[in-house]
RNA sequence: GGCCCCCUCGUCUAGUGGUUAGGACGCUUGGUUCUCAACCAAGUAACACGGGUUCAACUCCCGUGGGGGCUACCA
C-alpha cells in the first residue's frame, strides 16, 4: 500500500519553526516514499480559527516548496479538507460508537470536572476523569435532554496497558487505567481534536502520522478510538521538539519566528528547509548543505533523532551565506531583486541595466538579501554620511586633493577607472596600504566598509563620486 | 502531584561493547586583503551523575538529577 501522510494544522495562528518542520518532514516521506501528502485544516475550534490564517499557512508552504496532492485548495478523493465541513461524518462516527456502546452522553459541568480533577489530586491519583456519566440510565439521559441540558460526549477508554511502536520513538506503552473516559464532541456538536483526527486519518487513508512528540501521550487514547470505529491504526512517528535559545520551549515571540518573517529577512526557501531538516534529522556522512529537492531524495525517518534540539540562528545564518555563494550570479541577482520587490525596496538611483552590476558585489558578503539594502547605500547618492571621522586624518586631505583633480578630469559618462586613479594616487601622495585606502573609501562610499574598491568603482558615477569628495572636503576644513 | 518522552563539545550532530569519541556552527590564533565579509590553516571544547552487567562500556540494565510533554468541552 502506498504511503499516504498529512500536515494537518489548526488556522489559529501562522505557520512557525515547529509546525514547520512537522510540514517538511510529513512532506519529505511522502516525496522519498513516492506517497501522497494531505494538507488537511483542523478548524473545530471555532473561537481561534480564522480563514486568513488558512490562506497564509498555504502561502508558507507553497514558499517553502511543500506540495501537497489533496487539500482545501486542490481537493482530492477524500475531501472535504477542512474538518469544519465534514461535521457529518464526525456525526456518524459518534453514532456508530454509541450504538456499539462505546460512547455517552455526560452531563458534568466545567465546575464538576474542576472538583474531580482537584480531589484526585489532592489524594495524589491520578488526574483523570472520574467516568461518573458512564453508568446513566437511558431515562435519565433523557430526562436531562429534555431539561434543556446540553450533554457532551465521551469516550469510553478501556483499562489495561496499551503498547505500541513508534517509528521514532521505539517501543512505547502506557497504562490505560490512568486515562479517564475523554470528551469526543462538545455540547455544540463540534468534534474535539481527538475525534475528529482518528476518524480523518482513517477516512481518509493515512498510513503515517508524522506529529509533534506533544501528541504522545495523545496516541494510546486515539489508537482505541481507531480500534473501536473499526479502521487500522496508522503508523505513528513522533518528532521531538524545537526549543528557544536557552533551551525554553519555542514560544511566540522567542526565535518562534513565523515563515513570513524569515521571507522578510531574505532567506531562501531552501535555506530554511535545509537547517530545519538538520534539526533532529542528519544524513549521517557529515553532509550538510542540501537543496530541497536534494533532501526529498536523501531523507529518511530512521535517521532522525530522539533529542530536542535548540534553534540557532548563528548556523542557520551561515547555512543562508553557504546556499547564496552556490547560486550562479544570474540567479543570485534575480533572487535578490525579487526580495527587494517583495519588501519594497527596490533601490531608487539605478535603472534595472544598472542594478544586476551593484548587486553581484555583494554576493560573497552578505548572508541574508536584507543586508543588500544597507549595503546598496555606497551607490546611493542620496544616502547619509557615516565614518567620516576617518577623514580627520591629515593624510586625508592630500588624497582628498587627487581624487577631486581626477574626477573633475574624468569625462560625464566616463566610467572611473581604478588603475588610472590608483596610478595617480601613488604618484602624488604620501601614504599608502590602509591610510591611504581607508580615507579613500570613506570619501568615495561613506562607509569603512564594503567590497574591494576595484570592484565597485566601475559601477559608480563621477557625478556622485564628485557630490561625495565635495562634501567629505568641507567635512574636512 | 500522576503518567510519558529525552540527555555526546556552548549549539546542531556522527557514533549502536573495544574509536586518538568524528564533522559542522560559534569562538580563538595565524594566513590572504585597502576595510568588512568570504576564503585557507590550526586550535578550543562533550559522552549529566551513581550503581550494576561484562575481559571491556558513550553504547546494555537500574536508580538519581536535569529538561520537555501530556494531564482541556486547544490542537
Amino acid at each position: 500500500m502506498s504511503v499516504r501522510v498529512r500536515f494537518a494544522p489548526s488556522p489559529t495562528g501562522y505557520l512557525h519553526i515547529g509546525n514547520v518542520r512537522t510540514a517538511l518532514f510529513n512532506f519529505l516521506f511522502a516525496s522519498r516514499n513516492n506517497g501522497e501528502l494531505i494538507l488537511r485544516i483542523e478548524d473545530t475550534d471555532q473561537e481561534r480559527s480564522k480563514p486568513e490564517y488558512t490562506q497564509q499557512i498555504m502561502k508558507d508552504l507553497a514558499w517553502l516548496g511543500i506540495r501537497w496532492n489533496e487539500g482545501p485548495d486542490v481537493g482530492g478523493k477524500f475531501g472535504p479538507y477542512e474538518q469544519s465541513k465534514r461535521l457529518n461524518h464526525y456525526r456518524d462516527a459518534v453514532n456508530k460508537l454509541m450504538e456499539a456502546d462505546r460512547a455517552y452522553y455526560c452531563f458534568c459541568s466545567t465546575e464538576d470536572l474542576d472538583a474531580i480533577k482537584k480531589e484526585n489530586q489532592a489524594k495524589g491519583l491520578p488526574p483523570k476523569y472520574n467516568n461518573r456519566c458512564r453508568g446513566l440510565e437511558d431515562s435519565e439521559v433523557e430526562a436531562k435532554i429534555a431539561s434543556g441540558q446540553k450533554p457532551s460526549v465521551r469516550f469510553m477508554v478501556e483499562e489495561g496497558m496499551l503498547e505500541f511502536e513508534d517509528i521514532i520513538r521505539g517501543h512505547v506503552k502506557f497504562d490505560m487505567g490512568l486515562f479517564g473516559d475523554f470528551v469526543i464532541l462538545r455540547p455544540d456538536g463540534m468534534p474535539t481534536f481527538h475525534l475528529a483526527v482518528c476518524v480523518d486519518d482513517g477516512l481518509m487513508k493515512v498510513t503515517h502520522v508524522i506529529r509533534g512528540e506533544d501528541h504522545l501521550p495523545n496516541t494510546p487514547r486515539h489508537i482505541q478510538l481507531f480500534r473501536a470505529m473499526g479502521f487500522e491504526p496508522p503508523k505513528f512517528a513522533h518528532l521531538s521538539l524545537i526549543m528557544g535559545k536557552g533551551g525554553e520551549p519555542l514560544s511566540k515571540r522567542l526565535g518562534a519566528m513565523s515563515v513570513q518573517e524569515y521571507t522578510q529577512t531574505g532567506y531562501l526557501p531552501d535555506v530554511i528547509d535545509n537547517y530545519i531538516a538538520l534539526l533532529g534529522w542528519a544524513p549521517g556522512d557529515n553532509r550538510e548543505i542540501f537543496k530541497l529537492k536534494e533532501l526529498e531524495q536523501t531523507f529518511s525517518l530512521d535517521r532522525v533523532g530522539k533529542s530536542a534540539s535548540i534553534f540557532d540562528l548563528e548556523k542557520l545564518n551561515w547555512l543562508s551565506g553557504e546556499h547564496l555563494r552556490q547560486l550562479s550570479d544570474d540567479e543570485f541577482v534575480r533572487k535578490s531583486v525579487e526580495y527587494l520587490e517583495l519588501q519594497n525596496a527596490m533601490p531608487k538611483f539605478a535603472d534595472k541595466s544598472k542594478l544586476f552590476g551593484l548587486i553581484l558585489n555583494f554576493k560573497d558578503n552578505i548572508a541574508h538579501f536584507d543586508e543588500l539594502i544597507d549595503r546598496l547605500a555606497i551607490f546611493d547618492p542620496e544616502a547619509p554620511m557615516q565614518d567620516v571621522e576617518i577623514l580627520k586624518q591629515p593624510q586625508a586631505a592630500e588624497i582628498l586633493i587627487v581624487l577631486k583633480e581626477y574626477f573633475e578630469a574624468l569625462g560625464a559618462s566616463e566610467v572611473p577607472n581604478y588603475e588610472v586613479l590608483n596610478q595617480k594616487l601613488k604618484a602624488s601622495v604620501t601614504v599608502k596600504g590602509k591610510e591611504l585606502f581607508m580615507p579613500l573609501r570613506v570619501a568615495l562610499t561613506f562607509r569603512a566598509h564594503g567590497p574591494e574598491l576595484k570592484r565597485i568603482l566601475p559601477h559608480m558615477t563621477k557625478e556622485l563620486c564628485l557630490k561625495r569628495i565635495y562634501a567629505a572636503t568641507s567635512q574636512h576644513v
